[in-house]
DNA sequence: GTTCAGATACTCGGATAGGGACTGTCCGAGTCCTATTGG
DNA sequence: CCAATAGGACTCGGACAGTCCCTATCCGAGTATCTGAAC
């Protein structure tokens, strides 16, 4: 999986913890992990076309989550970075063998597919069951100083 | 995913079928399906190093399977190819940005990598929970001519 | 008829090229702020 | 003093190389089998 998928997570958290209405340039956004501004502005670019941040051009222009984080779930940050096509992709190999029905959808009806479908619904499920307000909640429970030094940190790179 | 993963999947699953202690060349198994036999060898090599299937040099020789198909999960076969890694890989992010404990392992207590692992677990767990044995009753209880079918086609292969 | 040696053919196993996707970087289009100038 | 305007600086957005892994292929090491002859 692409490591774009951590960066575009913890940036999302970051800016849930920033008051609302207040744009963050990518730039910023790098620094506070070291990343390449550059690349990361490439997967935030992913994000606004997801429609999970919105973004703002100029001066005291960046990105901001679009919506509320109880309305944006880990597999949307997930699938916006990754795209939406399942990990497992059914080439129907059974269309190749011998006796095989070349009218026949064997994405739906070979079981091997059907087998990594499952999982792979369950793997979604479990993603899509988190929303960024539970996680951001559960920072919140564990590091309670988080929410505060995070937008200390971004007032003082904004200096 | 490595479309590796469904040529092993398959070729398991026609191992499966045959009589117990016939070995079948990668020749073979990649003719059924039309696939480039030396690259599924390359494959089949990878489950004969994770002990899936057994491999025998010479003539009469080549892959069968190394245990009962209920020994077998989906999981083995999907490790076996894709690699032991989980999809997402924790970078450790934290480290990088301000306030970090540079003896912390962020891979434990970063709750975003613990939310991805979750969802991580969820999948290795829905694949753990199926057999090679059961994958194939299933195939038999919807496909009952598959068994002899597979049996015949490899026979005329032999030929 | 039996046995043994040699040759043969077959199979796996690892080493070797080619291609596509992720990674990383750069510059241009658009927008907002600001300073200046004229009324 | 106020307003309009021109300039400038800032930010996103898409277009352009570099690198690693997956795909594909080939040839060599090892082994069971078969043939033939000798006993």
């Amino acid at each position: 999986m692409s490591e774009g998928v951590e960066w575009a997570l913890h940036s999302c958290l970051n800016l849930s913890w920033l008051p609302i209405g207040q744009a963050v340039p990518a730039a910023k956004l790098a620094e506070f992990y070291s990343l390449p501004a550059a690349y990361l502005n490439k997967q935030l670019q992913a994000l606004a076309r997801a429609g999970i941040v919105s973004s703002t051009s100029g001066p005291r222009g960046g990105f901001q989550l679009a919506r509320s984080p109880e309305r944006i779930t880990l597999l949307d940050v997930v699938v916006a970075i990754e795209g939406a096509e399942e990990a497992f992709r059914c080439d129907q190999l059974l269309k190749r063998g011998p006796g095989a029905d070349p009218a026949a959808d064997y994405r739906e009806s070979c079981l091997v597919s059907q087998a990594m479908r499952r999982a792979d619904l369950a793997w979604r499920g479990e993603l899509a069951g988190q929303t960024l307000a539970d996680l951001k909640a559960r920072v919140e429970r564990h590091y309670p100083a988080t929410p505060g030094n995070t937008v200390n940190r971004f007032a003082a790179l904004r200096a």
